[in-house]
DNA sequence: CATAGTGTACTAGTCACATATTACACTATG
DNA sequence: CATAGTGTAATATGTGACTAGTACACTATG
């Protein structure tokens, strides 16, 4: 495959992102197991060593859980898939309106461009 | 002075930010001069290559002019400011939206947040 | 024309990131 | 119990971004 990756980020943080939104949006389950690091490396054309930061990332952030010899699998855990999506809706929102302030913008401003976008 | 910086972000680039800030929130007039390299440098802590790296992007951006052995002005062309100003917004929103469709979140959703948040 | 204050250029060091390679530890499966 | 497939660990290497130190070039000013 060799996905494409931006190159203001660490690859392995837009992985981490990756795996995030395909959770949030359901198109991993609760449960999935995720490739093996050597297919996933594989997959999107990155070393297994920044494939196996992704899922060490994860699972600091418990929303995997790895099994030796098994695999890597998305937590059963369905609260903390909900708490996971609160944090990083929080986070977004905060780091947005940080930005803002520091430019000088006010939120009603923002609000409005917002609305008027895609 | 020794400013506080975020670790997640380049030095330079936050101090550009900033500046930017304070040009938008009018605390830096047009035609105004900035402080030398070397004062900035000072007051900010950090080295003047840094803060030459700052002021190099600034002028790349069109929103200062330096003039050797006089020092770096805000450039007094209000018309690229006031652009400057629609670019940045227009910027941080693209980006916000970006981020929130790859973690799988919903304008909507967000607009709801940020209006809740201080 | 000397001096002090500007911006600028060059070189080098540090660090995070990504890669490559190799070896190890555990588990399922035949 | 052999084998293949998991995750894990260790080491070395290359590269680029960032920062620092130092020397240079230009300009105003007395």
């Amino acid at each position: 495959m060799t996905m494409d990756f931006s190159r203001d980020k660490p690859i392995y943080s837009q992985l981490v992102d990756r795996i995030c939104g395909d959770i949030l949006k359901g198109k991993l389950q609760l449960g999935d197991r995720l490739p093996s690091v050597r297919e996933y490396a594989v997959e999107t054309g990155v070393n297994v060593n920044t494939v196996q930061r992704v899922y060490k990332e994860l699972e600091a952030m418990n929303i995997t859980e790895t099994k030796r010899g098994q695999g890597t699998f998305i937590t059963s855990n369905e609260e903390r898939i909900e708490l996971l999506r609160e944090e990083m809706k929080n986070q977004l929102a905060e780091n947005f309106l940080t930005s803002i302030e520091a430019l000088g913008f006010s939120k009603e401003e923002m609000l409005v461009v917002l609305k008027n976008k895609a």
